[in-house]
DNA sequence: GACGACGTTGACGTTAACGTAAAGTGGTTG
DNA sequence: CAACCACTTTACGTTAACGTCAACGTCGTC
């Protein structure tokens, strides 16, 4: 209770935030190296809800965050529709009810595995690469002593 | 040369090898949870080259170990084509000229940065989830006690 | 010798995650 | 004011990785 927490991370709590910086799409675009397409599809997909002014979206903080986390996600291989679920439940939390909530975890430790999983076969990756690797370097030690 | 490697992974030592077992299309896809059209869609991908008696696939140890790599690949995110790129060029190694070993070491490079990646992800992601968890179970707890 | 389990090829269907092109809006800058 | 951005919506296209279905061959066995 007393001890103040760190620092929100899939929510940023707004109005108290130091950043009072908004965004363009293109700017946005250009920080993750992804198409402003892309991004306009993952609102679509429920995944964004930006401000609007007008026509044209204006992203805060705390859009800029998810779209960081979903693209995190995408990397591990996560669906649109995963990351999606978390996110709404996230969001949901505070009011959610325990049936919901407890979805949540296991959705969350469904996840977790994934990633135990996930963690191991790059363990094991590496080794097939260190293998590979030192293969192809005997090969060529011996192309370079003719 | 007199160190004996404690085993082969891509490749099997075929001849010497003690596992004289061959498996039929169904018997691999039951053991890795994958349907036969999925084996056969990476043979057409240029990821098996299974024997043949006849018309049907005879798969040896090589083949499974390559669908193994395979299926792990994929669980990491990489396409067919990029791990085909890397099986083909293991097995043009032994007569394979410098400038193809280089491009090997390359990929090989390149797989491992995008793993580091994906390690820092998982740390990432890891203690979202945490945090996450966390709050949920928080929010539980408040609903429990009325 | 019919049946069921398993295998084969070929072709078309499907889904996720965008790409791309067209056509229009709104601001600012020379 | 014209030109040029950056942004918008709509809609159709594309790619990877299979799924599904049809139509057929080949066993073992009841």
């Amino acid at each position: 209770m007393s001890t103040p927490k760190p620092e929100a991370t899939l929510a940023v709590n707004g109005s108290l935030s130091r950043h009072r910086r908004t965004y363009s799409i293109g700017e946005l675009a250009r920080m993750f190296e992804v198409t402003p397409r892309t991004i306009r599809f993952y609102e679509q997909e429920g995944l964004l809800a930006p401000e609007r002014r007008g026509q044209t979206r204006i992203y805060h903080e705390k859009d800029r965050v998810r779209l960081k986390l979903t693209l995190r996600g995408k990397r591990l291989g996560f669906s649109l529709a995963e990351i999606r679920e978390v996110i709404e439940m996230y969001d949901a939390m505070p009011d959610g009810n325990a049936r919901q909530l407890k979805r949540l975890l296991e959705i969350l430790s469904d996840k977790r595995s994934n990633m135990e999983r996930q963690l191991e076969d790059i363990r094991l990756m590496q080794r097939e690469l260190d293998d590979v690797e030192m293969r192809a370097r005997e090969v060529l030690e011996r192309l370079d002593q003719n």
